[in-house]
DNA sequence: ATGGTAGGGGGCCTA
């Protein structure tokens, strides 16, 4: 079973670059973040007209996510649990037909300018989803978290990790948070199967990032250890941040032994 | 040090 997390930054904007994805590329299972769509104005077709079945937690403007899949979804739940003052739509979780796999799709906010009111809510944002992670590892069910996770882990996640110094991309707090994740059980799929450097999801739209393959790693898969015993392959596929009138990332990609 | 690009919504915010 082929799993991607794509944040495809307007899935209006981005409905041809996300039908010839679909067509070519065929997840069984796909995450996505900032479709910038309420879920009234989604455009369900495109999904569900390739066999897709469709879960989408949306808001005016801006974030939103989705959940597709071949197999049905079960068990919907919008929102990431632990603030029920908080009204951005960045959290969905589902469970993927009879596999008795579960997939977090997240967008964690970003948190910049740091420090200010947009970095403490990515501080707490993170700790919700680390209290979120410890309540369904404990069930010892296999639990996939994807997403933009707007984390640069490690200085090898990015070209130029001395621009992001005071960035809350990149800043030790966040770091400390991410790698929190990872000690409390979490596996960061990619670093399972590839230590190598220069591995990115996301190449900014400006100052030629793209081209000058100026980019970071954002975008990241989190299996518990149920999940990450099924694992057989993780990579990102580049290609679409090439194609006409892309995304500024790109799909991150999991093999799961059914 | 600045500005460079993009999407959405509506005359600016978020990234």
């Amino acid at each position: 079973m082929k799993l991607a997390t794509f944040n495809i930054n307007g899935v209006k904007a981005r409905a041809e670059v996300l039908g010839r994805w679909l067509d070519t590329s065929a997840p069984d299972v796909a995450v996505l973040q900032e479709i910038k769509s309420v879920d009234e104005a989604f455009p369900r077709a495109l999904i569900e007209d390739r066999g897709y079945h469709l879960e989408t937690h949306g808001q005016k403007g801006f974030n939103g996510v989705a959940i597709l899949s071949k197999l049905p979804l079960h068990d919907v739940t919008r929102g990431l649990p632990g603030d029920e003052s908080d009204e951005q739509a960045r959290y969905i979780e589902a469970d993927i037909g009879e596999t008795g796999l579960r997939v977090c799709g997240l967008y964690l906010p970003n948190g910049n300018p740091a420090p200010g009111p947009k970095y403490d809510y990515k501080l707490s944002w993170m700790e919700r989803l680390r209290a979120r992670a410890a309540a369904l590892i404990a069930r010892e069910i296999p639990v996939a978290f994807a997403g933009d996770y707007n984390v640069i882990p490690q200085p090898e996640d990015a070209a130029r990790p001395d621009a992001w110094r005071e960035d809350a991309l990149f800043l030790p707090q966040s770091r400390a948070a991410f790698r929190r994740l990872e000690t409390m059980g979490l596996y960061d799929a990619l670093r399972l199967r590839h230590p190598e450097p220069g591995l990115y999801s996301f190449w900014d739209y400006q100052a030629g990032a793209r081209p000058k393959n100026d980019g970071i790693r954002i975008d990241h898969w989190l299996l518990s250890p149920k999940a990450a015993d099924r694992l057989t392959d993780c990579w990102i596929e580049t290609a679409p941040r090439d194609w006409e009138k892309p995304s500024d990332h790109t799909p991150v990609w999991v093999e799961l032994a059914a």
